[in-house]
DNA sequence: TATTAGCACTACCACCTAATGAGTGCTAAA
DNA sequence: TTTAGCACTCATTAGGTGGTAGTGCTAATA
């Protein structure tokens, strides 16, 4: 097999090489493809040895240069867009990069001080809040950026409240922990009296302050299905309201900024990917389902190409983080870039950003 | 002068012709013009005389039309990319060709199905509606479409409510007749009990139910110069609350969609005018300023070309009316795209959404 | 044995040229 | 007033050329 020599000394001692991932490069190896990779991410251009042997800081020559990407490339790090043309890395060279970037590198000054939200001065909501964050998000990375309103289910009750509207409407306000206020609009058969929504109202307060929503609705269902709750009249009508008041319309929303920005990203406009990025960002869906992935696991979660499960967003990377008031993880936030994206820089802005939203959160929550 | 011999008998005759709108083209020139339009906006390319030629109704040699097409070039409705192309249409040729869409078409049936708002099934708010709406209505136009939120200032009061949160925060909605719901938390400095609140909102729904946002705000202003009302305590503190509550800290919204449909569309993909497109949809106070000036007309509003002030959008064509509530003007809602657009199509696309929307929203409103 | 210099080769790219063709304007004939 | 005919313009395209940035291979070198 070509290539074995690039191999490291205890992977070559301890054999360990059954699977690609395993390979340990040598570290000459190593400098040419991070070298090659952070050329790439600059200029956007094939790499050839010639130029590699120039910008490198170690003196080797460009034919040493031609062998070891030949050998980088049989091991599937590189790709040639056509014979005669430089070397391109591969979503598996920018995964090898991307673990080799031990110490996050911290956000410079200059730019810390852009990333601060002004919206909580005014008697803006945590929307307006998170809507802000993703502007800038997209402000300052030129990508598009997307931000998951922090989850129904998981978010506590700090207070609901029923208002009569009409003789068949009520509204029903949820205040959460989090500060987040939803309302709604029930509709009901017989008219019920303000004074009577309110002993219901201070019924549900009592009875589920602080539980999850997800726990709210678990305890309504036990109550529907004891029978003996039936010849309380006011547990009846509290249980009943309750029911529709809980019930989880909204599937989860997220906003998005920035998708201009990707078209006009020489990456894509070459590529005529374009159709199905739109696409993509018409389907929010999908892109939920990776806001929400990301959620479980703590730190910045990076999907390179093909690592992501969304097809259409395959040519695409994706860094994506939890933002949370105090300790209790609220939603997500992240940027979708091209896969040569500048990932030193695009981590430490979105890790920088999502703790600044946290901060501003949790600021005007009630835990 | 050359291009006199288009005029109608009746502006020859009369001799009105100082000014170049009031000329009446002949018939047969307007039948080319309108012809080179209609052809343009399918084909989005020069149209040349030979073309024409086959293309239109009536018999006319090639050399024939291109008298017809120099006249027309004369008067400013076509120009030439270059010597030796086909004509295209100014900003004044469409607007002549809009203007001689007398009747206006109908929408398709099969496109009528297509616009139905589905979210109203749900415990949808009108945000929700609005979104669906503009999401649509991109869909089937293929171009960037806006809507503005109601109008704060001009919705008026349903019911008002102020709910304790903590020792300094009140959450208070505002419900209005249209069915928008508010809500926003205000600081206070000393804490009041929730008794007390109960006691300001009762106040102040019966003050100011029914009246407009606007007005709400001019009575409290007048309350809180007026001395007298100082020692009246419930008054003093409803006023002072009153004041927070209804401050106008929204400056009035409006929802994007479809924005990348306008960066795939041909006519912008070739000029290089993309960068400013998007500038544009950044700044929206711009779009919002249209949106409300087409608020307060009736019917549907076209701004061709240069003829919207705005000038990052003066290469654009704009398709703007109102929606509404029974006979309550609530927002706008259009269209951006090129000035090449099918206006026929658009317009009656515009015009039946926005009385589906209206429909929508009546039948939430509480009027 | 690892590295490097040299060389032949490849494919893109930028540039030029000539041919094509769609379109015009003008003039003279119908 | 309309039209046929003709000369002319200019964008677009295809074909051809030289230059360039890159490769792989081989033989020489440290």
């Amino acid at each position: 097999m070509h290539g074995d020599f690039l191999l490291g000394k205890k992977a070559a001692v301890t054999g360990k090489r059954g699977l690609l991932e395993d390979l340990v490069l040598n570290e000459r190896a190593q400098l040419v493809l991070i070298s090659i990779i952070e050329n790439y991410i600059q200029s956007s251009e094939p790499i050839g040895s010639r130029t590699l042997s120039k910008s490198i800081g170690v003196t080797l020559s460009p034919a040493t240069i031609r062998n070891i990407m030949s050998d980088l490339a049989e091991l599937g790090f590189l790709i040639q867009t056509h014979t005669s043309a430089g070397r391109v890395p591969t979503d598996k060279a920018y995964r090898f990069y991307v673990n080799s970037l031990s110490k996050p590198s911290s956000v410079p000054e200059q730019i810390k001080q852009k990333i601060t939200l002004v919206s909580t001065e005014q008697g803006m909501q945590v929307e307006g809040i998170l809507a802000e964050a993703v502007h800038l998000l997209a402000d300052l990375t030129k990508f598009a950026c997307v931000v998951s309103t922090p989850k129904a289910s998981v978010s506590r009750l700090q207070r609901i409240e029923l208002i009569k509207i009409s003789e068949d409407r009520i509204l029903v306000i949820l205040v959460t922990k989090a500060g987040v206020v939803r309302d709604k609009i029930i509709f009901v058969k017989d008219s019920h009296s303000q004074d009577f929504l309110n002993s219901v109202a201070s019924f549900l307060n009592e009875k589920f302050k602080n539980h999850s929503m997800q726990e709210i609705r678990e305890k309504i269902h036990q109550y529907l299905v004891d029978d003996r709750n039936r010849y309380h009249d006011l547990l009846a009508q509290a249980v009943r309201l309750g029911k529709k008041a809980f019930e989880l319309n909204n599937p989860g929303e997220m906003l998005i900024d920035g998708q201009m920005n990707l078209l006009l990203d020489s990456h894509f406009h070459k590529q005529s990917s374009v159709r199905s990025l739109i696409d993509a960002f018409n389907q929010k869906s999908e892109i939920m389902k990776i806001l929400d992935d990301s959620m479980r696991q703590k730190g910045v979660h990076i999907f390179i190409g093909i690592e992501n499960d969304f097809e259409q967003l395959q040519g695409c990377s994706l860094i994506m983080t939890s933002y949370r008031n105090n300790q209790n993880v609220l939603g997500s936030i992240g940027v979708v870039g091209p896969t040569s994206m500048d990932y030193k820089r695009i981590i430490s802005i979105v890790e920088y950003t999502a703790k600044i939203l946290s901060e501003t959160i949790t600021e005007r929550s009630y835990d």
